[in-house]
RNA sequence: GGGUGAUUAGCUCAGUUGGUUAGAGCAUCUCGUUUACACCGAGAGGGUCGGGGGUUCGACUCCCUCAUCACCCA
């Protein structure tokens, strides 16, 4: 290659010199011998000129554990109570569920959550950034069940000072039965099993907390709050009593969706379909002229409960039909036959039987047809015991085979019944068709009427739906398209937010009833709670005019015995963390809030149901803005879950490459996109926090900075760059607004390595003095200003190495400093263009590579080279001339007009190798 | 069946209202230990932008259609 020419790429063209004698000996001719004097001198003042404060090996080790300390005991984040509503940025925060795992989705969202947060304190106002845990449900209950050993009764008294059996009592760690499951769990109060379960979830608790101060969230700590906390029942206590009162809340009894494994009813936000293994059955009914009609069902065992037939309106076959009975096999009851739309002509024969029910076409038949009710499956999954009394003694007797059997006994039986008595034709037909599902249940939903409480929510009533429609679209989504979600939710819904749940540790409705002479509840006439006695338990506590001795008894009470939907008290996240009700001037100062942030996995739930609460209390959207997270995926982009078994817990990484490294992989993901678990991405972050450190290290050891940001700049090159960065923080200022971080971050990613990589190496030699000092103090003003910059731009991404560097040299915290802008920089940028630093960079990198494709160190000297470029670039070219040749080492740099960019150069000739 | 989004380099992803030769990082390969950094630096190779059709002087970008994937709903 010595001596030859490289060809060359872009048009660029490279001639190497060769060697000039045989008898030149010396190892590493000086490149630039004056140059190298110079540097020297600059150097040996150097320690004296530098900022004080950098260390002599940054490292990022221990970095969380000191800030998180420090920022804590300053009250960095505590949010200022004084601020106007003007200035205050407002953010309604999703409380995790603590009982469950850690997981990467915990550190994702939360991590845009919190750079946006740190955005608008640096941009001056006074964030409000709660965290609250959600303590409420049915994993928590069921952990307390097992590890107590105890089961909520609400009909048992309150114990003070109650001791389960599971910590110091049979099943306790230490004991014999240690760990055993009791056989019989003690059944408790409610007040005393809400009082376990609070006790179990603080150790929970810990280790969230834990978690995001090390992910270095911004979290005023002072404003956490739990959502079965005294505050939060109180105030969801409170409001449920509003929405009663205006009407928005009311009680019926109707059929609804019960899980018998949990014992509760689930609302329409609660379901899924899944797919289930079934199979027709042909059951032979017969007609009024003792013919027969065939009807498939694929639930047999719910003929005792049919109460008609039903076909098509305008299905022929079975028009004649009109106005006639039908008779049910084996139990031989008279049933109409009916015609409704949602009969299918394709399906089976074309004609079903409608039973009470089988499913939620049944409960439309049954509501829009008028037909009675002949319930058979009781709350616990089984036949019940007696017989519908339309049944005749042969009929009572037959169904006497199936009462108190489950369900699949019940079918067993009845099969047997049918195919005694020839009923069943053929054999069943095996199918699969989609089942309801409790989201959180693993058997079949039975529908089973009973009494419950509801919030209208549009499903029942139009113009509710299309104000809430509407109520939408006050609300600015990020990014956008996740408004569809929300509109396609809540115009597919298509009955009310059933809210009562019959389970223990959530809030009480609170609310008692009288009982009549009978003792049976006056359900329609409830006796409401004082407002000044919340939040209380009807369990435990006893209605104004009554006495303890009277609950339970005819003429007397008795509590409510539901508890509120975990989504009746999430959906008030706003009004319990910023203590609407209690303190006013707080509520006012932040609401409506400024952002929700959630994934769009809840927005039927948690995101609706927010604003259903919202705009029956104030008429208002709860926020302006909801910025939907994605999901975690494997880097199978399979959905991270725990029932896959592919969840990765956030802890390894945050020790491994630190919580900045963390936080950049997390905040490189677009708004709203879903992200696969990259490891690589966080090593990428590490290292960009790590150059952070010694670049800042550098510059700061180039001279004094902090004085250097009161000078002027002067050289062409330090003002293309101040240019650039001035767009830079314009750009990341307008994807900051956007509520974009991402594109802040990779633009200024991308300009950090640009600034390290070929601005620093331009203006290296010029800082040490190599131009003089005057060309010296304007490199330092200008690096003074870009690390000033960058680090205010990358402090809400790597909150801990930001943090650490502004310690070298600046006062206070950088995250309470402000947010860069560019009108200072463009000044300083004095009219020089951006483009500068680019063609700079470009013509630097072109020497590089003659000096990497000849195998060479890039110390190498160029004894002479020769830049084409238009006449325009030149022009430019020229004002950093220096700058560029004494960062490629070229002894004589001549610029030439040139339409395609040209380079050719000739290298200083090779050393001899060494004898070895 | 309805809705939403995605499909760009081996991988993960950018690509602003249509405008030079489609970018970055990782990975790979080559080179270099250089006084901030070996947790480093310099450079190279690598793409028919899912397929087809259309609009346009010009399409990764707009329209239609098909395919595949993911999620939500029924």
């Amino acid at each position: 290659m010595l001596g030859g020419v490289i060809k060359p790429h872009h048009g660029l063209e490279a001639t190497v010199a060769a060697p000039e004698s045989e008898g030149n000996n010396c190892p590493h001719p000086p490149a630039y011998p004056q140059l190298s004097a110079l540097v020297w001198l600059a150097m040996s003042d150097t320690p004296a000129a530098a900022t004080p404060g950098a260390p002599k090996k940054p490292s990022l080790d221990g970095l969380e554990a000191k800030w998180v300390q420090l920022w804590e005991e300053a009250g960095t984040y505590t949010f200022d109570r004084s601020a106007e509503r003007s200035g205050v940025f407002s953010i309604d925060t999703p409380p995790p569920t603590v009982s469950g795992s850690l997981h990467m989705g915990h550190i994702f969202s939360y991590t845009h959550t919190d750079t946006l947060a740190r955005y608008h304190r640096m941009q001056g106002k006074a964030v409000f950034y709660p965290m609250g845990w959600d303590d409420n449900g049915l994993p928590t209950e069921r952990r307390v069940q097992n590890y107590f050993g105890v089961r909520c009764d609400p009909s048992f008294p309150f114990v003070e000072g109650y001791v389960p059996p599971g910590i110091e009592g049979k099943g306790a760690p230490g004991t014999e039965n240690a760990g055993k499951k009791l056989k019989r769990p003690e059944p408790i109060s409610r007040p005393n099993f809400i009082d376990l379960c609070e006790r179990l979830v603080e150790q929970d608790e810990q280790v969230f907390e834990d978690l995001f101060r090390t992910l270095g969230l911004s979290v005023d700590w002072s404003l956490l709050y739990s959502t079965i906390d005294a505050r939060s029942r109180r105030i969801s206590q409170k409001a449920f009593l509003k929405n009663l009162e205006r009407g928005e809340a009311y009680q019926q009894e109707a059929p609804s969706l019960w899980d018998v494994t949990f014992q509760t009813a689930v609302a329409q936000a609660e379901l899924e379909d899944r797919e289930q293994p079934s199979a027709y059955h042909t059951l032979k009914f017969t007609k009024p002229d003792g013919s027969e009609l065939l009807i498939d069902t694929t639930r047999p065992e719910l003929l005792p409960a049919c109460v008609a037939v039903v076909a098509h309106p305008e299905d022929e076959r079975y028009l004649p039909l009109k106005g006639q009975n039908i008779t049910t096999p084996v139990f031989g009851v008279d049933v109409p036959m009916v015609f409704h739309e949602l009969a299918d002509p394709e399906k089976g024969t074309g004609v079903a039987m409608i039973c009470t029910f089988g499913d939620l076409t049944d409960v439309t038949w049954w509501r829009e047809l008028d037909l009675p009710a002949r319930a058979v499956i009781g709350r616990n999954g089984r036949f019940i015991a007696d017989a519908p009394d339309v049944m005749g003694t042969d009929g009572a007797a037959r169904y006497a085979e199936m009462a108190t059997k489950t369900v699949h006994s019940g079918r067993v039986a009845i099969i047997e019944m049918l195919t005694e008595s020839e009923t069943l034709i053929g054999e069943p037909r095996p199918i699969t068709h989609p089942v309801k599902f409790f989201e959180k249940g693993d058997k079949p939903l039975e529908i089973v009427s009973s009494r419950q409480w509801y919030i209208r929510n549009g499903g029942r009533q139009d113009d509710i739906k299309h104000d809430l429609i509407a109520r939408g679209s006050d609300i600015a989504f990020h990014p956008t398209h996740m408004r569809s979600r929300y509109t396609n939710w809540v115009d597919g819904l298509n009955g009310d937010w059933l809210i009562s749940r019959q389970r223990f540790f959530g809030v009480p409705i609170p609310l008692w009833y009288q009982l009549d002479e009978q003792g049976e509840p006056v359900y329609d006439q409830p006796l409401l709670p004082n407002a000044n006695d919340l939040p209380m338990d009807p369990s435990v506590d006893v209605p104004d005019g009554y006495t303890e001795e009277q609950r339970g008894k005819p003429d007397g009470f008795m509590g409510e015995p539901d508890v509120l939907d975990t989504w009746a008290t999430s959906s008030l996240s706003p009004k319990i963390a910023a203590e609407w009700g209690e303190d006013s001037s707080m509520y006012n100062r932040v609401s409506p809030f400024d952002m929700r942030p959630q994934s769009h996995d809840i927005i039927r739930t948690w995101l609706f149901s927010t604003i259903v609460r919202s705009h029956y209390e104030e008429d208002s959207y709860p926020w302006a803005n909801a910025c939907i997270s994605g999901w975690i995926l494997d880097p199978d982009r399979k959905k991270m879950s725990k029932s896959v078994g592919n969840v990765v817990t956030p802890t390894e990484p945050l020790e491994k490459y630190g919580a900045d490294a963390v936080r950049y992989w997390a905040a490189s993901a677009r708004p709203g996109t879903d992200t696969a678990f990259d490891v690589g991405q966080m090593k990428v972050g590490r290292r960009l926090a790590i150059k952070l450190l010694n670049a800042s290290k550098f510059a700061l050891g180039m001279g004094d900075l902090v004085a250097a940001l009161e000078q002027p700049v002067t050289e062409a090159l330090d003002q293309a760059m101040l240019a650039r960065l001035a767009d830079l923080v314009d750009e990341c200022t307008r994807a900051f607004d956007g509520y974009d971080y991402a594109r802040a971050l990779e633009r200024t990613e991308q300009f950090f390595w640009s600034f390290t990589d070929d601005y620093i190496e331009l203006v290296k030699n010029r800082a040490y003095g190599s131009q003089g000092d005057g060309a010296a103090a304007s490199a330092h003003a200008a690096l003074a200003r870009a690390l000033d910059t960058l680090l205010r731009l990358l402090a809400p991404f790597l909150p801990f190495a930001t943090e650490e560097v502004w310690s070298w040299w600046r006062e206070g915290s950088i995250h309470t400093s402000t947010w860069p802008e560019s009108g200072g920089l463009r000044h300083d940028a004095a009219d020089t263009p951006a483009e500068l630093l680019a063609l700079a960079g470009s013509a630097l990198g072109d020497l590089r590579r003659i000096k990497t494709e000849a195998k060479r160190n890039l110390r190498t000297a160029i004894v002479q080279a020769t830049l084409g470029q238009t006449e325009a670039n030149i022009q430019l070219l020229e004002r950093a001339i220096k700058d560029i040749a004494e960062a490629g080492a070229v002894q004589d740099l001549q610029l030439v007009v040139s339409e395609e960019p040209t380079l050719s150069a000739e290298l200083e000739p090779e050393a001899e190798p060494q004898p070895s």
